[in-house]
RNA sequence: GCGAGUGUGGCGGAAUGGUAGACGCACGGGACUUAAAAUCCCGAGGAUGAAAGUCCGUGAGGGUUCGACUCCCUCCACUCGCACCA
């Protein structure tokens, strides 16, 4: 009887979907816990064959983890407020509610088709109020503890989204909705201060368990970089003392070697000794042009530097009181330590081309060839040079006297050792409709006033114009009767935030809601998340590593610091999935042309093909290809598994096959874990193949090799196991194998000669080296004989032998 | 520029110091069939040879080792992340 997949795959859904076998147990009397979580769905399309590579392992190893006896947590849910979404509605002239409400519909149907294991009593959706009412409460608690301020100042702006972005959300330069560029506007700006949790969000790094790239990615974007800051006095024209600027500096060994200082258009001096500078309109002037420039732009003329001089300021080094100009350029940011670098043009290439556009003065200060550009801190650091014109520390090498140079301006009190991160504070609000209102209100009496807690949710109210204003204010400013509400401390007239969450902010904390997704009192119940715990393996893709991850990472230590979950650590390990490439070699995902639908993959050759396929097609990690070649090898063996029941002859395991089942029980357990679905694909074909070769399978066989296989395929497993067992494979257990059977008797052990195989010899298993040696010499003695001399032998026991002669 | 990764047959890919190319696709041959499809069996890195075999072979070159796709050094190519971060 041939394998009817569209049958067999529908019964099993059905009665997956009635009898609900993978609901996840609060306090499980006696099982131990396992929360697998896969990054929940953006709301904003069809499912495309890119989200199996992420879904199906997770799956695989929930469904291996329950069999082990786990109590397993495996939830889905839907991130659907933001702009990607938001977008989506307007492009298909659809209101936002409606739909996000009928695309989890349709994902959660898709997932369902895919026989993912999800227990979807616990499916949330961000959008939700029930849950965005948790997401509102945490930015309540940010604001109480001071974590969350309101500044003006200019940020990443996306003129096409017309909305601010936050650093992350705009990586090189260019929006991470629309790809345009981004452009620098000064703005009123919630900010989370992220910068603040850098050192914990290190450590949090530190501890999950997920690949070095992935780390060093995460590390990258957060920047740590420890230097010095130095104070020099600034005067004005006529000799009188204005203040101080602070620098921030890494290489605080070339400090004689300064020309000139520069600072951050943004930097607050040039406001504060506006009357001090003499060319003041000049300077504003690039100020104002700079700030617009977009990225892109900056960035493009990297090399042509441009400034302006601060006439009528200077500074004064303070190791050798030498005065110096100072300049106004933007390829100093504002943003990072102190805003105000010092210039060393013969240590510090873009020093180096500003000084050589503006014709500053250079002093070598280190050993080396300062003609045609910059000997930088890497090469003089790994020479370890002589220092040069440096007072008393001239003569010295440069490692020596970094470290003496640093404790003299420590002395001399202008200056500390201080760390610097890149990472900034996050800027929180978008300018846009589709988004979880701020649950504050403005009160001209009382200012800026948090909602009670007990009013929340705020709910997002009705419109059908998603479009800012003219001045760029979210469209929800335009809902009058909204906006306009009393202070709920005084009971005077205010009016709403009306600016939105970013997209981020509902994924930041969403792990945590799963473990109780219902609760109207808190955003869970604190002994529903001891129990549940950190998740233990948390699978998608590597796109959101520096956004959602370290987002996620600061939430979860701020929640922790104010007593709202028991752990530091949201994940314990992080498996980040490879992505599915269209034929253009591009990432294949909604907004691709030619994306494969699951469905077209499933109508033509079922759910458990379409399984085995995308993970037969390439390791978990790596991106691949979509192609339906070799898809017909993933039919045939499941053909060829769907044979088996005809094939059963006896009922315990056959001496025939006791090793070779042994093996693949080890073989696939192990690979679950690491989620290589690739390679135990392949080890369940080698067994196959042996079975057909002796033309029977047993009982006992069959059984552990239905379970085996059920996490990759579970419905041709299910329904077999049914038929030839009567009862239910759920309810099995893993098999086990036995180390004793991990070998045979006998085994092949091959032959070199100078390290070239000449010879593969069958010998009895844990043979020892004479014996095999003098097999050798008896019966394959052209190999090697008796009487020739070795000059070594080496033997790795029931590996190999190598034979130097 | 900085950081990380990858490079293996016609193709997707196995192998993390011990028989390179598992497993699959495509390909060739055979069986079954009136025929085709499906299915089943066999073959297959390259060179050479009738064959046994021999030599070469994991981007290039060097090194460590009895033995290297695997470890180390230099270089080349590609991919990813960050990027005027002081």
């Amino acid at each position: 009887m041939n394998y009817d997949f569209k049958a067999v795959e529908k019964k099993w859904q059905d009665i997956w979907e009635k009898e609900k076998p993978f609901k996840a147990i609060d306090f499980h009397p006696t099982k131990p816990k396992f929360y697998v979580l896969y990054e929940f769905y953006n709301i904003s399309g069809n499912l495309h064959m890119g989200h199996l590579k992420g879904t199906i392992p997770a799956d695989a190893l929930a469904r291996y983890k329950r069999f082990q006896g786990y109590n397993v947590l495996f939830p889905i849910g839907g991130d659907a407020f933001g702009l990607p979404a938001e977008n989506a509605a307007i492009k298909k002239g659809i209101n936002p509610h409606d739909f996000v409400r009928d695309g989890m519909k349709r994902v959660i149907q898709q997932s369902k088709a895919l026989g993912l294991s999800f227990d979807y009593d616990r499916t949330i959706c961000t959008s939700d109020p029930q849950y965005y009412h948790w997401t509102q409460w945490i930015f309540l608690q940010l604001l109480k503890h001071g974590k969350a301020y309101k500044k003006k100042g200019y940020v990443n702006f996306c003129p096409n989204c017309e909305t601010v972005l936050s650093n992350e959300d705009s990586q090189g330069g260019k929006c991470d909705r629309c790809g345009g560029d981004v452009v620098q506007e000064e703005r009123w700006v919630w900010f989370l201060k992220m910068k603040e949790y850098s050192e914990k969000l290190l450590e949090n790094v530190d501890r999950i368990k997920m690949s070095e790239n992935l780390k060093d990615a995460q590390r990258n974007w957060i920047g740590k970089s420890e230097g010095m800051q130095v104070s020099f006095d600034l005067y004005n024209s006529k000799d009188e003392k204005l203040g101080q600027i602070e620098i921030f500096t890494t290489c605080v060994e070339t400090i004689y070697g300064i020309t000139f200082l520069v600072v951050a258009p943004e930097h607050d001096l040039i406001k504060k000794y506006e009357k001090d500078i003499k060319n003041i309109g000049q300077v504003k002037e690039y100020c104002e042009k700079t700030t617009h420039r977009s990225e892109f732009e900056r960035l493009s003329d990297q090399k042509q530097k441009t400034g302006v001089r601060l006439d009528g300021l200077y500074g004064v080094n303070p190791v050798n009181n030498k005065k110096v100009p100072l300049y106004i350029a933007d390829f100093v940011l504002g943003g990072y330590g102190t805003g105000a670098v010092m210039a060393v043009p013969c240590h510090d290439q873009r020093d180096f081309e500003f000084a050589k556009e503006f014709g500053i003065d250079m002093i070598q200060v280190i050993e080396g060839d300062c003609s045609a550009c910059a000997v930088e801190k890497k090469e003089y650091l790994e020479k370890n040079s002589k220092m040069l014109n440096s007072a008393e520390f001239t003569g010295l090498n440069v490692k020596e006297a970094k470290n003496k140079i640093a404790e003299k301006i420590v002395q001399m009190g202008v200056g500390k050792k201080v760390v610097n991160y890149k990472m900034q504070d996050w800027s929180f609000n978008r300018q846009r409709y589709w988004g979880e209102p701020f649950p504050v209100v403005f009160c001209d009496h009382c200012g800026t006033v948090p909602l009670n807690e007990k009013d929340l949710p705020l709910i997002l109210p009705e419109t059908k114009d998603y479009l800012p204003n003219a001045n760029g204010d979210s469209p929800l400013s335009k809902v009058t009767e909204w906006v306009n509400c009393k202070c709920p401390k005084c009971g005077r007239d205010a009016h709403r935030e009306t600016d939105t969450m970013p997209n981020w902010a509902g994924s930041s904390w969403y792990w945590l809601r799963y473990c109780d997704p219902h609760n109207d009192k808190a955003l869970a119940d604190f002994e529903k998340l001891k129990y549940w715990g950190s998740v233990d393996v948390y699978t998608g893709g590597t796109e959101h590593i520096t956004r959602h991850v370290l987002y996620a990472f600061f939430w979860q230590n701020f929640l922790y610091e104010i007593g709202a979950v028991p752990t530091r650590d949201p994940f314990v390990r992080k498996m980040g999935s490879g992505l599915i490439l269209d034929d253009t070699g591009k990432k294949m995902s909604k907004s691709s042309a030619n994306g494969v639908s699951p469905a077209e993959v499933i109508e033509k050759y079922g759910t458990d093909a379409a399984r085995l396929h995308v993970h037969f097609l390439g390791g978990y990690e790596d991106n691949t290809p979509w192609t339906y070649d070799g898809i017909t090898g993933i039919t045939s063996f499941l053909d060829r598994v769907w044979t088996l029941q005809d094939m059963v002859k006896g009922d315990d395991v056959s001496e025939q096959h006791k090793i070779e089942l042994n093996k693949l029980i080890k073989k696939i357990g192990e690979d679950l874990e690491d989620l290589k679905l690739n390679t135990c694909i392949s080890a369940f074909m080698i067994f196959i193949k042996k079975i057909r070769e002796d033309g029977f399978i047993t009982r006992a066989e069959l059984h552990d090799f239905l379970i085996l296989l059920n996490p990759l395929a579970p419905h041709i497993t299910s329904e077999i196991f049914e038929r030839v067992f009567a009862s239910q494979i759920l309810d099995e257990k893993w098999p086990k194998y036995d180390e004793r059977f991990l070998m045979d008797t006998k085994i092949n052990i091959p032959v070199q000669v100078n390290g070239k195989v000449r010879k593969v010899i069958s010998v009895k298993r844990d043979i020892t080296e004479q014996e095999l040696l003098k097999e050798i010499f008896t019966n394959y003695s052209e190999i090697c004989s008796a009487d020739e001399t070795l000059k070594k032998v080496v033997y790795v026991p029931n590996k190999i032998i190598n034979l130097i002669k």
